[in-house]
DNA sequence: CGGATTTTTGACCAATTGGAAAAACGTTAG
DNA sequence: CTAACGTTTTTCCAATTGGTCAAAAATCCG
């Protein structure tokens, strides 16, 4: 009997409001969760800073963890991404150079998503455990092997390709994690958009050459 | 006529009770604190964590805010004490490498004050700017010099100070703010205590020879 | 011991929180 | 145009929040 006709309800299209307001509801909600974790922060908060009542709000995302769990899962995806693109096949150390150029680009593009992925490491990841096991475990896993190789192939020093990996990241995201103490440590002299270059520039003799003066 | 005797009331010494309710209110409201961030603790949590009753707890400290800021000026102080603690007239090297090591020690030893600090950055550290434009910035500054200094005698290699200063607060913070991810990355087998040692070793190398192999 | 002081409790409060329900309002396809 | 659907607002709720207050209980000291 079913084929004559649509008798279960089918889900119906998104509509243009509907995609326009769950974007405008998610770049808020980024904006607060990714300063105040997300128990510090408030449906009105989101709310109000995207332009609509609470009820509207809820109306979209039927619970704040709805809300989150979308943000999330679109920022890991979107934070791997370089991490995904370095190349077994390519020069190592024009790989690992633009990965962590890469990796400098997003924490001062994206410097929320940075942050709203360091409150979730901060709370213990409650909500994000399995990914980090699952998915972030295996593709470090794979690139970890691919920096094994490479040492291997005395291309690059011998030396712990998990921590190496750990040390981009850290270096990288902390220009948008600890923004405030950046610029409050460099002052408004040096401060402004400059940082960043600066930071590329160090970063890139940090992780060849390290800091001891060249012998010889 | 005031010299007859105590006819304001004078400050009671503080007692033993008080001294021990604070510290467990405190110890208590740095596991909250820690991971949830100010906004996103709750006076119930912490009480109840410190063992005791709401009120009970707000006798000893009469509000939130007071409990966050004790912690934050005792955590600031401890923080900065290795970095205080560089000797413009030791041995560059093994001042830097031992800077280091001790700030990766604080790491493991104190990952909550660690990402207490943390969450405070992230928040836009609306209870802390001051202290970083003062306090910080001026330590900073004057360490900055001694490096500066350092580069010019050619016993490291010419870079920016500051950046310096800001790979090694975010390689060894890491390993506290983002234990999570760290363990999970490891997994079981390499996530266990030894991987402060392995991160050691890997900073060492790292910070003073980079990546590249030594050519010649 | 006994009175003064310190500490703890229980009851309470107003504001805020996440969310439900239903009515009112818009939009749009037929 | 109008019925059906999508959207928004209004009203409401119970739980939680930071914090008060007076009374009760415990402690301290002479």
């Amino acid at each position: 009997m079913a084929e004559a006709g649509p008798t279960v309800a089918r889900q119906r299209p998104t509509t243009r409001i509907q995609r326009e307001k769950r974007d405008r509801i998610l770049e808020a909600a980024l904006d607060v969760f990714s300063v105040h974790g997300f128990r510090g922060s408030t449906i009105d908060q989101i709310a109000e800073s995207a332009g609509m009542s609470k009820p509207n709000l809820l109306y979209y995302f039927p619970r704040k963890e709805e809300i989150h769990k979308r943000l999330i899962a679109a920022l890991l995806d979107m934070w791997l991404a370089p991490l995904r693109e370095i190349d077994a096949e390519g020069d190592p150390i024009p790989e690992i150079r633009s990965y962590i150029r890469r990796k400098l680009e997003m924490a001062r593009d994206f410097p929320r998503e940075s942050r709203l992925f360091a409150n979730e490491m901060l709370q213990g990841a409650p909500r994000t455990v399995d990914l980090l096991e699952g998915e972030l475990k295996a593709l470090v896993d794979e690139k970890a092997g691919v920096l094994l190789v490479w040492m291997e192939q005395g291309k690059i020093i011998r030396t712990d390709p998990y921590h190496l990996i750990f040390s981009i990241w850290a270096t990288t995201q902390h220009y948008a994690d600890f923004d405030v103490q950046v610029r409050a440590v460099l002052g408004k002299s040096r401060g402004g958009e400059g940082r960043f270059e600066d930071a590329a520039r160090y970063l890139e003799q940090l992780f060849l050459y390290g800091l001891l003066p060249k012998r010889g």
